[in-house]
DNA sequence: CGTGGGTTTGATGACGGTCAAGCCTAGTGG
DNA sequence: CCACTAGGCTTGACCGTCATCAAACCCACG
């Protein structure tokens, strides 16, 4: 059970018994693979399929009619990918690969089995999607009252610790595929104004981000300065025992 | 069923059956009220209860350090209020009373009861945790990416679709309790741009904020200056027959 | 060795914040 | 019945953060 990212990140929510793990392990069929910037769900599309993310990093983003676009999120291994697409009956969003990508295919008749099996996983998936939403809404925070600096500085201690929770990244940092590009897309900022920050950032010794790799250089004063507080990640352990 | 606001925009998901509906109804128990401006789940807290909101509106939102307030979105009849405070150990966000409120109250057996009944219901619920986040999503595009005017536009046609949905509102526009100092605060801007931007969308005819309603002058020259397309509010019909 | 994606830096200016003040209206108490 | 108050709204002046435009650099890769 332990063998998988999601299994993982829910236990942090639910003690999972026998019965429960097998019907999480009965929606991970349909192993598929995708190639980086080939999008995986699409915006504005019907019957879309869900994923849970197994391995490489996924973003979902919006595109505007102009051509702009704002980044939602960032998927790691153990996230879902796509899950509001199956419930809507348009694609709200799009996510693309920013990596290659390993996932499950889940489809909603799976779901509503899994479900129909044990409630307690049902409650542990609601979960999980309230996680999202709650690091959406952190986002939004960050977005409507942070300025850019601090922003940055939050979003990237966000990641670590998710990073952190299934295994690849700690306070001294974690490898990170992103480029300022995304970066830019995902705070709202331009990229020349987010490599500006990221330079602030560097020459004030709290964190370097370059080639692939983000180095906390004080991780304590970083997080005091973003004013970190991830009791909104919910990772303190099992609610439901 | 019908009879309360929530069933009707589940509903919009899920066509339910009888068992459904009675779970769903055993979820009304425990009416209460609370007054206008004293908050009924506290941000930092534990153990908080969920409510179904039944009438008047209210304010979810975040406080920071330094008491800039950031407001994620207002509830109307038929919405849940503080769901991620019951799944998670401590609340990551605060709900106040705009007006007062009539609500029934949700505990974390209540639900996990309804699932083991029906996992359509879970489902459901699962699609209205799931609108919620739609929401949160649009408006950290709103935020990150439309400029200010366009995203008051947005945001307000997003809230006069909603209360169409639960009869409250029309193209021609809607009661509104907000003031301007609650728009601000949901739309990261200063009270004082908020009043110019009211200004100028006035000055355009395309809509006018006053003294508690929201009048859409010209509703189609709006929609298109916002760019508003609903598709993310997935109101089409069930999905699940 | 040329190309293109990603990064870096400078110059300029707009959008929206802050500060400060005044106004308007509903509700309260003398 | 009329101050008086407080919350909400409105407007002006000024300024800062961040966007835009432009250009150059760096490096991995074909």
């Amino acid at each position: 059970m332990q063998n998988t990212a999601l299994g993982r990140k829910l236990g942090a929510f639910v003690a999972l018994s026998a019965p429960e793990i097998s019907a999480l392990e009965s929606l991970h069929k349909r192993r598929r693979t995708f190639v980086a910037g080939r999008d995986l769900v699409h915006q504005g599309q019907s019957e879309q399929a869900a994923y849970i993310l197994a391995s490489g990093w996924a973003v979902s983003y919006k595109i505007m009619e102009d051509g702009q676009r704002q980044i939602v999120d960032f998927q790691i291994p153990g996230d879902f990918l796509g899950l509001r697409s199956v419930l809507f009956h348009l694609s709200d969003h799009s996510v693309e690969p920013v990596t290659n990508i390993d996932v499950t295919e889940i489809l909603l008749p799976d779901l509503l089995d899994a479900f129909s099996r044990t409630p307690r996983l049902a409650m542990a998936i609601l979960w999980a999607a309230s996680r999202d939403e709650a690091m959406v809404v952190e986002h939004l925070v960050g977005i409507g009252r942070r300025e850019a600096t601090e922003r940055m500085a939050h979003f990237l201690l966000e990641l670590g610790a998710r990073l952190a929770l299934v295994g690849m990244g700690s306070k001294a940092g974690f490898d990170c595929p992103l480029t300022q590009y995304h970066l830019a897309d995902a705070l709202g900022l331009s990229a020349v104004h987010t490599n500006r920050v990221l330079r602030k950032l560097r020459e004030w010794g709290m964190l370097t981000f370059r080639s692939g790799t983000v180095r906390f250089d004080d991780y304590d004063r970083l997080a005091e300065f973003a004013k970190f507080d991830p009791t909104y990640l919910d990772q303190t352990g099992p609610l439901l025992k």
